[in-house]
DNA sequence: CGTGTAAGGAATTCTGACACG
DNA sequence: CGTGTAAGGAATTCTGACACG
């Protein structure tokens, strides 16, 4: 994978820069229109407003819309759903960060696709690597040789 | 993170269980609808049909445009940028379950933010952190206390 | 080949009202 | 409070045609 490329990717990924419809966000999570409506009035959820036009969702708000169903589905009210909801989207926003800021680009390892993670620590003298194949993902240190 | 949640969010991500509209992924990509329309009556690219109604597009699908974008804003044919994208998304596809199979959940580490990724190796003695801060993200590797 | 536009119909979403509780 | 529905308008998307090259 290139670095432009790459860098790109980041770039649209960190921006948020892409949205869905009301629809789409329904669909997605099983929380009716209506529902999304309310909340968004109630100020549990946001959405951007193109030129007073219809509503957009980002990811972040789908991921959090769908916390909250989960947490009704619990018996919580709204309003503790909602609160609840706010902290969990702020360990996925941490989840977003740790892919993009670590993300090195493709490499393989033992013939199998692998990430390349970068450097494990400021010693920079071993590289992490994602390993990944049928079984699952495996992590694997290698060693610089210069 | 409960495991509940953190389980149903593996689902919904691998399910690729949500859509966008084709002027979601137009404004995204920046390419026009008719484009996505030619393209994908080329074969270049899928869409979902959901009982005859509009199109909708998967995340895979929206990183698949982006790429083809970049590679015609390069030079190349339709043609050769579709082929060429096709292999980069397998990558991301990579990057995607790198992520999911490998999410354990937050914690914290030196008080900051931190993701459990599991097991460093086999020996399931030491367990990897990405910890999060200002300045970016590092890893730690912690060993099991039993 | 690859993309654009105008055209009219079809599907989606909008708001404010009213309903139930 | 939290959600649903019917209502009519506004915004989005659809297809097939025609254009340029």
């Amino acid at each position: 994978m290139d670095k432009e490329f790459q860098q790109k990717l980041a770039q649209i990924m960190k921006a948020n820069d892409w949205h869905l419809g009301i629809g789409d966000v329904s669909n997605a999570t099983g929380v009716s229109q209506t529902k999304l409506r309310y909340w968004e009035h109630k100020g549990y959820i946001e959405s951007i407003q193109g030129k007073g036009q219809n509503r957009k969702f980002t990811y972040s708000m789908l991921m959090k819309v769908y916390q909250m169903k989960l947490l009704l589905d619990q018996g919580y009210t709204l309003a503790v759903a909602a609160q609840k909801a706010e902290s969990k989207s702020h360990e996925l926003k941490i989840l977003k960060q740790v892919l993009f800021d670590r993300f090195e680009g493709m490499a393989e390892i033992d013939g199998e696709p692998a990430v390349n993670l970068g450097y494990l620590d400021d010693k920079q003298d071993s590289i992490l690597y994602a390993i990944v194949n049928k079984d699952g993902t495996k992590f694997k240190v290698v060693p610089v040789t210069k």
